[in-house]
DNA sequence: CGCGGGTTTGATGATGCTCAAGCCCGGTGG
DNA sequence: CCACCGGGCTTGAGCATCATCAAACCCGCG
């Protein structure tokens, strides 16, 4: 069996599960290896799983009209991922979630999520986590605007220094919302102060 | 007592509510008049309700550190509307909401929005519009780097077109993420094809 | 009638993109 | 073991988009 004492404590930051909450919430999970460059899903999927990051980490991304990638996040140990859009009503993503790195996930389906969410104090997790980073995602939208592409570089810097020797530079471009050539440029004009 | 057909009909495409569930909801809603200019939060409060825009609309938008004012949304008629995370955990806000038109609100405090959720088909509800916000906000952030303003100001256009007729130019500005004088320019470019 | 907020228009400038070339380095095959 | 290949990173020159600064205009309202 896999080791379950990391989503364990995630889960507990919000939310204390009974031990047989936790019992039921455990005997949900499937499990799974996803090797490096492979696809949890992609781009007109229907999800059949929510997944949470237990090791590795991947890229959620969109590929707009003419053919850009837009990275919307990387998921790294601790994060739970997928589109719920897609998984709770059932209809096609837009998106793709690739590894970056071989990924060891923990895998939910519907039914087993629903239950989770009604029948244990998993619900008040999730209900948290999700408005959490709900608001979080209107706070980085407004950045966008707000910030200029260095000052979002030094923020990342700031708050996640490790991406930049798990991640190539230009899949981070992308996430700060620039060009590879860009972020280049930015890297070099600081490090001559 | 106020009209509740309209919530009612929202409510209804995402669930079922028997007749006792829906009068114990219906029970937990606290109409309120909002003036136009007046706020329901700003930036510092701790939320003590969520709401739904019965009448009117209203923006919702943070103040950036440089002071420029970045609007995330307005919200219309069948909104639901609050800083989510700043609610469930009785948090301080960075959100500013301020009714743009005299406004009728159905406000929810947090112990009767929680037991809405656990007691009734309205927890269905809520998870999924919250998932679908949710994307659709992560979509629109992708949109931010992969669109222009003209094309952006041509999705408004497309989507919302009484938008420019009820809210002053200078704020729809604010939320394409451009300037008062960007978007005069677009328009007046646009008039002469 | 004049004030003031909102919109328009013009001139200039900064930020980040495009196009293009060169470089670095790890992996592969001879 | 070395030559070659290719992806990713860097650098340069010119350009597009949108911001900034400034002024004029419009119009509703006191």
């Amino acid at each position: 069996m896999a080791d379950l004492t990391f989503i364990k404590k995630v889960v507990e930051t919000q939310a204390k599960l009974s031990i047989g909450e936790w019992e039921l919430f455990s005997s949900f999970i499937e499990p799974v290896k996803l090797p490096k460059k492979e696809f949890l899903f992609r781009e007109g999927d229907v999800l059949r799983h929510l997944a949470f990051v237990n090791k590795g980490c991947l890229r959620y991304y969109v590929v707009d009209p003419k053919g850009n990638e837009h990275i919307v996040y990387f998921a790294f140990e601790g994060w739970w991922i997928g589109d719920m859009d897609s998984f709770f009503q059932q209809k096609p993503t837009i998106y793709y979630m690739q590894a970056l790195e071989d990924c060891e996930l923990f895998l939910f389906n519907l039914p087993n999520f629903n239950r989770a969410i009604d029948e244990t104090a998993y619900g008040q997790f999730f209900k948290k986590a999700t408005a959490q980073s709900y608001t979080a995602t209107q706070r980085r939208y407004a950045e966008q605007n707000t910030l200029t592409a260095e000052e979002r570089y030094l923020k990342l810097v700031e708050n996640k220094p490790e991406i930049f020797q798990r991640v190539p530079h230009h899949l981070i471009a992308s996430f700060l919302g620039i060009k590879p050539q860009s972020l280049s440029r930015i890297r070099k004009l600081l490090s001559e102060k």
